[in-house]
DNA sequence: CCCACACAGATCGTATATCATTTCAGATAT
DNA sequence: ATATCTGAAATGATATACGATCTGTGTGGG
């Protein structure tokens, strides 16, 4: 039959509509509506949000139901941080195990960053930046830090088209760090400095982004969406 | 009525048996003895499995059902370089927030632990030793990383209880190496040194823990329970 | 005019029932 | 004797139904 469970499916669709900015921060997701599209019962439909709950891309509260999660400038900064302290780690243990081959092909995936940064556009940046650093962390050992980083990414992508937008100086550093970052790899250099480097580089896209919004502080709220 | 929902409770007690040893790994988490047990139907039972598979307690295989996560080495091994980055980093981010009055609990904690060494109480000593550095990071600003601390402390709790035992030499260093840490962080040391201390301490039990179970290889299985 | 209470609608929480899948035992054939 | 097939029992997955809880609104009294 189906090759997956329908609170599988459930899952997928509510977080994709997360992911795809069509549910916005603070949306009510109830469950009926869900589970009438779906064609399925609310059984299903419960569980994919209590997955979602776990990860964190919904809050829920007992007897009122679940919304998507409210994103603050705080929390952005807690996320980003968190991301930086797990990908460094995962980067720097990943480090022995990449490949030559692995390593031509984020130079490949770099080149082409290089090559999207006159045209500006974001979105498209973003995901080669992701599969960039998605070469250099998926061989890391550990596969909990790795679960780690990729819940750092999912979360991220909420982050992102909700509400904190591209700031355009950083991306040119971005590419020139990377290329820092592969030749240390390359040379097998210790692990503390490649874990420093890598975690300095997500930091300071950390710092960039919140430069940039404080100079915009007038056009972009605080909170993506008031609290009450 | 009851002030908490039966998946709450349900929650509860599998987390509680599963802590307290009583459902050693390997165990099969049945649904409808559980929900009998505890004279509710089988849906929040679910719910609540599901919960503590987010949070890596029990494995869940589609159509087949749950039972608590096994446990080898590499995965000890995984949990404790997890927890040593994330409890690191935590220790470090709360060490300008920890009050004076916090490092004389903390002494005071780590006090005690210095006087169990003698009476050799595992269990006791553990308990310590969780309190001291709770003591110590939970005063870290970041939510996300807090709540990592947790969660690998208490994946901690599981493994320890269930095959990788307590190393006598170890304890002593233990306490020994908490007052270096308190000093540093009554002297405002950096951050990034508090960081590597809280990390390097954790690592060092690591392989404590890994000497000593190498030595005594015959005894003990490197999988407490076969793979199938 | 404002506050409190009550009622109604919406929504979640749980139980019960049914369907689907897996597993295992026993039988049968090679 | 062993391998394979078959069917029944166990168990999970989902649907449906009902009860509980919350939220907002309207009405009555102060």
């Amino acid at each position: 039959m189906s090759s997956e469970s329908k609170s599988e499916q459930a899952y997928r669709l509510i977080r994709s509509r997360i992911d795809s900015g069509q549910y916005v921060p603070g949306y009510r997701l109830v469950l009926a509506p869900i589970a009438g599209e779906l064609d399925m019962s609310v059984v299903p439909v419960r569980e994919a949000i209590r997955r979602l709950e776990a990860e964190q891309l919904v809050t829920f509260e007992r007897n009122i139901g679940a919304q998507v999660a409210l994103v603050k400038e705080t929390e952005y900064l807690h996320t980003m941080q968190t991301l930086a302290l797990v990908e460094g780690a995962a980067t720097a243990l990943a480090a022995p195990e990449v490949s030559a081959g692995q390593i031509q092909r984020a130079r490949e995936i770099n080149a082409t960053m290089r090559e999207t940064l006159n045209a500006f556009d974001p979105q498209r940046f973003t995901e080669l930046n992701l599969e960039f650093h998605s070469v250099l962390f998926e061989s890391c050992p550990n596969p909990h830090i790795l679960d780690l980083v990729h819940r750092g990414w999912n979360r991220m992508k909420v982050l992102r088209n909700s509400s904190f937008s591209f700031v355009p100086g950083r991306a040119q550093e971005s590419v020139d760090e990377h290329e820092v970052i592969l030749q240390m790899i390359e040379d097998r250099a210790p692990a503390s400095e490649i874990e420093a480097v890598a975690r300095a580089h997500r930091t300071a896209t950390l710092d960039a982004v919140l430069a940039y919004s404080d100079e915009h502080r007038q056009t972009a709220e605080r909170e993506s969406v008031p609290a009450a």
